[in-house]
DNA sequence: TAGTTTAATTGAAACGTTTCAATTGAAAGT
DNA sequence: ACTTTCAATTGAAACGTTTCAATTAAACTA
């Protein structure tokens, strides 16, 4: 592999000049600048980028671990972080892992941001520092180099269970995914909060569990029905594609929705608001989400101090699926 | 920051000592590993992944290069490949870029598998090398660094006209996404040289484009309806998604599916089979789309030669959304 | 006992950069 | 003509590892 030693050599210049040249430091003059880039060029020179990070001791990449590559995680929130990322003249990468996480423990980034549930906070504890900051998008955690950016979940399903509660209804399901699921988790502990807040009592039977896909939705609502006689008036899910998903299996069923089942989603995504009938939900600026866990980990690697992170905005969006005839309002 | 020196030090053995432990070398006795071993608990003791790396000239990390984080890439594909990078003990890091593609240049990654067409040719050809091997999902491209591994899409296309055909469809539409996706691109090819291979002739106005999402099916159907009198009593979409958002604007306008408009997708996501109707579609082995990429991608590493890659293999699937009452068979 | 094998440890070079401090040579100032 | 200034270039150390070859010490062998 050609080294900067080779193109210093081709140019008959010294390794400190051809150094200087790649790195467009303007101490060079212009003839030697063309005679570096063009041995450069004619060698097919690239920097070795270990070589270069060893010495600078820095990567100038972020990382984002994730658990995997499926479920609800991608799309805004990663083009939030990403957008960041670049404008800072970083570069992201987003791996997955579940036990050895080498990427995390080498070094090859810059500062991490987490959202897999297979890293431990002792983990997290062993590694965040100074020198490597570290935003958890997953879990509470106290440490002085983590900072955590989490969704204000509870307050999301308190307005969704205000509202029905508003429109009448006594008993209440919850479809929820797994439990390895933050978010997940605190929007259930929302629910469950809620209800009692409210008077109604949460009832183990009524909790579908499912994993955050439409098609698990679907299928495990279709269970639901069928193997109970009597079921709550409306349901609330932990997220918009389980809600689509449930309803579907309820207008299978020959049901009504809302008359017969009220649903309420999490999220707001895209298709909500044109699906049929059009899903009440709570936005989440899962973008705003990524933009901040990004600034705020750069905020840290600039010894940044004494700032406070704002909240993620929620809004309650009712829509069609929970709002009766004479309710409704918009689309 | 703790250095391996660090360690030695505190130890009281030699560097090279304290290096074949952290290692895992037999070479060593039990006593003096365990000293070492404590020592580098003790200090907190990280490796330096550039300094390693740079030594032995090898990341072991292997990069998938995309163009962003939306669209129709993840899930299945990324399992894919992830799953085979972990069985051969590397890693693997997803990073999306659009013009300085650092990663890529700066040799961090073993090799790279490329599904972005923000990078050109050109710049894959000056990279590829026998110690840096790529395979490349989104364009053919001749070099002996470089393999590709595509989905047959205009074979699958053609099974879905041959299908429409027999059913006696004679004008038949398809809704694309943009014209950035190679596999869309190529499967709008199939649609149009299947449809003069029979006789029947390719409609620009029948084109619909939209970006993958249901949204973007839902929303430019509705707008084809409105605006034209006249409609093919068939579509094929570039993938599922789009399918079924335009079958839900057909649906919301009064008309039937599949009597008066038949529909197949492209893809046999999840949903799919779920769906009302049941989607016509392609399935597509995505994961081992993944798998065979990845598998490749390691056979070049290995300097193995010679071998041929398997095509990815599709199955037309046919459902009710083309099928009407006598001729349905499946769900 | 002296020689040979084996196991455990170590010294030092190398990987490819960056960058400080030093050197050169020419132009400018007096 | 002699110093000073300045721009351009360079030598060399350093970053934190790995690993070859060399060394030491202990354990056999005949």
């Amino acid at each position: 592999m050609t080294t900067l030693k080779d193109v210093a050599r081709k140019a008959k210049v010294s390794l400190a000049t051809a150094s200087y040249v790649i790195n467009g430091s303007d101490l060079i003059s212009q003839p030697t600048k063309d005679k570096v880039l063009f041995a450069a060029k004619e060698l097919g020179y690239r920097p070795n980028g270990n070589a270069k990070n060893l010495k600078k001791n820095k990567n100038e990449i972020i990382g984002l671990f994730l658990s995997g590559f499926t479920g609800p995680f991608f799309g805004e929130l990663l083009e939030g972080i990403q957008d960041t990322v670049i404008e800072k003249g970083y570069e992201m990468v987003v791996c997955a892992s579940d036990d050895k996480h080498r990427l995390l423990m080498e070094r090859y980034v810059d500062g991490a941001i987490i959202l897999n549930y297979h890293i431990k906070d002792e983990l997290l504890n062993y590694l965040a520092s100074d020198k490597f900051p570290i935003v958890v998008l997953d879990r509470e955690i106290e440490n002085p180099f983590i900072k955590q950016i989490t969704l204000p979940n509870s307050l999301g399903v308190e307005h969704s269970v205000n509202h029905l509660v508003e429109l009448g209804h006594k008993r209440i399901g919850f479809i929820t995914g797994s439990e390895e699921s933050y978010d997940g988790e605190m929007r259930l502990k929302g629910f469950k909060k809620t209800l009692s807040q409210r008077g109604l009592i949460y009832r183990e039977i009524d909790l579908i569990r499912a994993d955050f896909t439409e098609t698990s939705g679907l299928l495990s609502m279709k269970t639901y029905l069928d193997e109970h006689e009597e079921y709550p008036t409306a349901f609330i899910s932990a997220n918009d594609e389980m809600a689509m998903g449930a309803i579907k299996a309820v207008q299978q069923k020959g049901l009504q929705v809302p008359d017969d089942i009220a649903f309420v989603g999490y999220d707001d995504i895209d298709l909500s608001k044109h699906f049929h009938p059009p899903l009440s939900t709570v936005r989440v600026q899962k973008k705003l989400w990524g933009i901040t866990a990004a600034e705020t980990l750069f905020k840290m690697l600039d010894k940044e101090t004494g700032f406070e992170v704002e909240d993620i905005p929620i809004e309650f969006i009712p829509r069609s699926s929970s709002l009766k005839g004479g309710e409704r309002d918009s689309g």
